[in-house]
DNA sequence: CCACTCCTACGAAACCTTTCGTAATCTAAT
DNA sequence: ATTAGATTACGAAAGGTTTCGTAGGAGTGG
């Protein structure tokens, strides 16, 4: 149990692991492809992370033919979760609404996302009643 | 201009700030006291890290007699928003709605702050229109 | 069979962060 | 004046991350 305590993946790591959440799997030639539409980078860089990756516990992988497929090992919402937790404390003193305040505050949010928001708000008010 | 852009504290450093942020002006000593009240820490680590956050132009300093005051160089605000654009960035595909959400879910938010965040939204709403 | 390409594995360099030991300086007290 | 305490500055070790070069195995076309 508790494996989400130890949910901390670099930044190298989230770049790749939003592509296997979006992807569900990927080789590493599909991923390096997609990373280098941004930013220049090699192969065998990728690669190396991906193993990494791996060796921790990140990601999954299968052996097909000479390559392997890989899918991400940890869930997105429990890693985003996780991210939050840790800026909540390093630097909003754990307030939670400090937070989304902000975000809110400085971000061009969708008036549908607003409205999605306060149905949120509103279910989480009727629940803790 | 654009000094925001470039905000990317370490965690160390975070913590300290926090400190500044809170106390206003602080010796080393005393920052070094408050972490210990959480931590053990060597004094010379925290000045270490003083220092370097120095150079970085992370803090001020006032030399004080022999021994020097700190407080921060950068605002609480900006600080935040820079954490909270990485993560978007890294993690939430750039999505504030979905960050506040994930947020909101699973912490604890006392009603009275979810009435403060339904205002803000409310307020946004009007804003936009 | 040979050369070429595709992939993996490994190791090392460069860089950053965290931690601390040591040395130097200055003040205050004996 | 000497010693003890406080404070700074410096440097270096240890650990983690990012990046890539090189080597080797395995399949493919000529």
């Amino acid at each position: 149990m508790d494996k989400k305590r130890n949910i901390k993946p670099t930044e190298s790591e989230l770049e790749i692991l939003q592509i296997l959440w979006e992807e569900e799997t990927a080789t590493v030639k599909e991923i390096n492809d997609i990373i280098n539409k941004r930013k220049p980078i090699g192969y065998t860089t990728t690669l190396k992370t991906i193993q990494i990756m791996f060796e921790k516990g990140l990601v999954k992988r299968e052996k097909v033919g000479r390559s392997h497929t890989y899918s991400a090992a940890i869930k997105k919402e429990e890693t985003q979760q996780a991210l939050i937790d840790k800026i909540l404390d390093s630097a909003f003193g754990g307030s939670a609404s400090n937070l989304v305040m902000q975000a809110l505050g400085n971000k061009k949010t969708s008036k549908q996302e607003l409205e999605e928001i306060k149905k949120m708000i509103e279910k989480l008010e009727r629940d803790s009643e």
